[in-house]
Order: C-alpha cells, then sequence, then structure tokens
RNA sequence: GGUCCCUUCGUCUAUCGGUUAGGACACAUGGUUUUCAUCCAUGAAAGAGGGGUUCGAUUCCCCUAGGGACCGCCA
C-alpha cells in the first residue's frame, strides 16, 4: 500500500472562501487520519487571473485555520516544461492530435449548437485527417484522443459509482496554440508526480476526472481514487462563487469566529458522526471519513456558526482566550493597553458568558478599555434625582469600606434597596450607567470589582 | 438543450427494512437573573409526489416534480 497523500489546489484567481477552505479541511484531515502527507499546490498557470495577492491569502486563511502542507508549496507554472513534455508523448504515442481548426471556426460551431439547441460537442474534425493536409498559417492545439465508444465508470468514494457515455467526452484541448498545457492536463501530470493518492474536490469538477482518467490511463499510470463532495451553496441554493458574496476568512475572523469554532464548523457541514456536534482537533482527525460525507449539498447557516463559536469561547482557558482576544483588538479593534491587561484578564471569566464572538467581548469590556465612560444618551436619562441621590449614598458609603469585595459591596447595596424603599434594580441600573454608560453589560459587582474602588468612586463623582 | 448528481423539521444532520422518525442550531413559552445575556425546562417543526418490491418502507427499484453541477485554447 503506497502512503495516503492528498492534495489541495486552488488557484490564485480570488481569494480563497469557505467552500474552498472545506475542501482543504477535509484533504488535510483525512491525510492525517491515515498518517499521509498533504500537499499544497498552487495552480497558477492562468497567468492573466493570477494573481500575487490571492496566492497570499490563501496560504494565510490556510495558515489560520491550522491547515498546515508538507513540504513548499508546489507551484504549478514551474512544472509547465514537463506538462508540454508529457503533451508531447501523448501525441507520439497516439493519444493525441493536432488540431488546426482556427477559433473563429470553433465559435461558429457552437453558435450553430446553440441555435440548433444540440448540446456542443468538438466535432473531431482532425482526428484522422492527415498532417499534410494542415493550414499553414493556423498554429494547432493538441488536443487528447478521447474514447468514442462505450462507457466509463467512476467509482467515486462519496458519489459512489457514477456512469458516463464515452461519446459525451469531447476530444479536449491538452495544449493550446501557445505551447501551454490546459488544466485537465497539468492537474494530472502534477497529481501523478506528487504521488496523489486520494483526490478530494468539490463536485464541480466530476465531468473532468473521466478527462483525466483518460489520460493516466494513456500514459499507464496508477488511477488515483476519487472523492467528489457536494458543494457549497449560499442560502438562495447556488454555488459559492469567488465573484459574489463568498464568504472569505476574513470576514469571519473579523467578528471574532474562531479558528476552532469555524473548523468545527465546516466540518460538520456535510460531514456527520453519529449525533455528535462538537469536535475537537484530536477527535476530527480521529474520526474523520469518507463514508460520513453526504452527497447533497448544504448551506451555510450564520446562526450555527455563531452558537459553535459560542461554545468554544465559553470552553476556552482564559489565559488562551485573552491572547486570543489581544490579538484580534489589535488587528480590528484597538490595541488593549498593557495597564489594561490583567484586569481584562481577570474579567474573561464573566466577559466570555456573554460573548458569542471575540468582538462581543470588546464590546462588553469597552467599560473597562476607555478611561472615560462614553454614555448611552438615552439610558443617561434614566439618571434622575433619585437614582442621583442612591448613586451618592453609595458612593459615600462605598468611599468608607476598608475591605473592597463582594461581601461588603452586597451589605452596602441591601441596605441601600431597604433604606430607600426599592428594589435591586432601582439601585443596580443607575449605577451600572454610571460605571459603564450603559443600562446594558455584566453583572453589578462583576463591573464594580473589575474597576477597583478608586475607578468606581471616580466615576460616580462624574455624576452630573 | 445534453450529461451527471441530489431531495428527512426553516438550517445542519441521525436512521444502514420494523423507531412515538432522534439530535443540534434557529424559533416559541416558562423558570433562574438588577439589565442584556448565560443557564435550565418545555413546546412547535420533517421523510417532494406517484407507482412498485416486501408481511412491513424514510430506507430498495421505477417514473414525475423540484434543486444543483458541468458542458472553455478558466481552473
Amino acid at each position: 500500500m503506497k502512503k495516503v497523500a492528498t492534495r489541495f489546489a486552488p488557484s490564485p484567481t480570488g481569494p480563497l472562501h469557505i467552500g474552498g477552505v472545506r475542501t482543504a479541511l477535509f484533504n488535510w484531515l483525512y491525510s492525517k487520519n491515515k498518517s499521509g502527507n498533504f500537499y499544497l499546490r498552487i495552480e497558477d498557470t492562468d497567468k492573466e487571473r493570477s494573481k500575487q495577492e490571492h496566492k497570499i491569502q490563501i496560504i494565510n486563511s490556510l495558515k489560520w485555520m491550522g491547515i498546515e502542507h508538507n513540504g513548499e508549496e508546489y507551484i504549478q507554472s514551474e512544472m509547465i516544461g514537463e506538462h508540454i513534455t508529457i503533451a508531447e508523448r501523448l501525441l507520439e504515442n497516439g493519444n493525441a492530435y493536432k488540431c488546426y481548426c482556427s477559433a473563429e471556426e470553433i465559435e461558429e460551431q457552437k453558435k450553430r449548437a446553440k441555435q440548433k439547441k444540440i448540446p456542443y460537442v468538438y466535432n473531431r474534425k482532425w482526428r484522422d485527417i492527415s498532417e499534410n493536409q494542415a493550414p499553414r498559417d493556423i498554429k494547432p492545439v493538441i488536443r487528447f484522443k478521447s474514447k468514442i465508444e462505450g462507457t466509463s465508470l467512476l467509482k467515486d468514494l462519496v458519489q459512489g459509482n457514477v456512469e458516463i457515455e464515452n461519446n459525451t467526452i469531447e476530444d479536449f484541448v491538452i495544449l493550446r496554440n501557445d505551447k501551454t498545457p490546459t488544466y485537465n492536463l497539468s492537474a494530472t501530470v502534477d497529481d501523478h508526480n506528487m504521488e496523489v493518492t486520494h483526490i478530494i474536490r468539490g463536485d464541480d469538477h466530476k465531468i473532468n476526472t473521466f478527462k483525466q482518467i483518460q489520460i493516466y490511463e494513456a500514459l499507464g499510470w496508477d488511477i488515483p481514487q476519487f472523492a467528489h463532495i457536494p458543494l457549497i451553496h449560499t442560502i438562495d441554493g447556488k454555488k459559492l462563487s469567488k465573484r459574489d458574496n463568498a464568504s472569505t476568512l476574513e470576514d469571519f475572523s473579523k467578528i471574532g469566529i474562531l479558528p476552532e469554532a469555524l473548523r468545527n464548523y465546516l466540518l460538520r457541514l456535510g460531514w456527520s458522526y453519529k449525533d455528535k456536534e462538537i469536535f475537537n482537533l484530536e477527535e476530527s482527525i480521529k474520526l474523520f471519513n469518507l463514508e460520513g460525507i453526504g452527497k447533497s449539498p448544504s448551506k451555510l447557516d450564520m446562526s450555527r456558526i455563531l452558537s459553535i463559536n459560542e461554545y468554544y469561547i465559553k470552553d476556552s482557558d482564559e489565559k488562551v482566550l485573552f491572547k486570543k482576544l489581544k490579538e484580534y483588538c489589535k488587528i480590528y479593534k484597538e490595541k488593549i493597553k498593557e495597564e489594561k491587561e490583567n484586569t481584562i484578564k481577570s474579567s474573561l471569566t464573566f466577559l466570555k458568558n456573554k460573548a458569542k464572538t471575540l468582538e462581543d467581548i470588546f464590546n462588553n469590556s469597552k467599560y473597562i478599555l476607555n478611561d472615560k465612560v462614553v454614555f448611552n444618551e438615552n439610558d443617561k436619562v434614566l439618571i434622575n434625582d433619585e437614582a442621583k441621590k442612591i448613586i451618592y449614598l453609595f458612593k459615600d458609603k462605598t468611599s468608607k469600606l476598608e475591605v473592597f469585595n463582594r461581601e461588603n459591596l452586597e451589605q452596602i447595596l441591601n441596605e441601600l434597596i431597604k433604606s430607600n424603599n426599592t428594589n435591586f434594580k432601582g439601585v443596580g441600573q443607575p449605577l451600572r450607567i454610571m460605571l459603564t454608560g450603559s443600562k446594558f453589560g455584566p453583572g453589578i459587582y462583576d463591573i464594580i470589582l473589575s474597576l477597583g474602588k478608586k475607578e468606581v468612586i471616580k466615576r460616580l463623582e462624574n455624576i452630573g
């Protein structure tokens, strides 16, 4: 048995979106599960559209998700020479031929097919014409001599047996008239050279597989296993596209989604293991298999992502969570001041219970982060004369407090409730507004204790 | 239009011929809570339709409908 090798082969013609990330994840997980290798191949043979920035974005995305590839990135454009050699070999062996049709000629055929509403398949014009009839002024393309008779069977690890009539596969171009190889040739040659054993990729490549298998056969190469996973659809049921709304990882990271949460979500999108919902990394690797992949496309569900993220935030160790929050604030919000770090760190125990995202934690931390209270105008009006009286009394009693702890604070609050003939809300709400600027937020004792005596008194003195 | 694929609660899914069709998210209601949340409890919610096969079909087969992917000298 050969060692399992999988690969992820994106083209840097656009930013990597969440669907691509899932494909990468499945490949990576599968290789890990089988103690094999996982490679990254950048398919940058489309010179016009390939962009360095996209390549960087792809690599960073995978890094953010913790998906690491073995060895260096494999750059497809560096292997073009190899692809051309193979195309020539195919030509010599009679598995391919030169086609002298002009671009206009092909265009015309397609147009006619469309008018007649019949499917366009290249008419194999040059398949059997001898080359000495070739027009001088046209540079030929090389086409693969596809099977015409019979059927082909793909034993797909996800889709099951898929059978297709050979004559629906046209004689596809493998080398353009500028001598550059096309996708099906390049991908096949690279997969063979990289000794890829399992090709796990999107459903949209299924038809290509029949072309690629014929190339493997013509060359006498081992054919890898294929697993075509269903695509992720947008909420209105269409394929995720690089062009329109497709979400990139940045879209998620900037609202404070944790990579492990997204990994868990993506794992469960189209794959399942019994009723299990939460998979840590170790379990993901141990339990992942191809059998658990469903055959129908699935839709992205933001509320589920948020919910899983909430789970991971609550489940996080506070030290680790703080590091992530710090990094997050630095990149997307504002850097946490050094003197605030300890306060934030110790407040995470209660802050994280109110948050679905890192952004939520940031928002709920603003009363600590900002030196000056920023008041919500709608809430500020709740500070009426009655409230001011209570705030004054609380401030007075608190300032005399020798031991600033929850027990003593509770005592003060309880006394105030009694003596002012009010309830907890009557005391708690004005205090919260004065201390944080808003009537929403963490528990009042958490707020008071996290700010500390000095700061609490300072903020209460701020009373208009 | 051709080829191929898919179809269980709104969403992600479990079930591998016999279940009151299960779970999770979302939703609704109630409880805990000074607030917003959390948390807990409860509830509503599904086998596209029609034929077979079978003692019995969500499960196997066929047809219909709906949805999707592909049909490039893009990858």
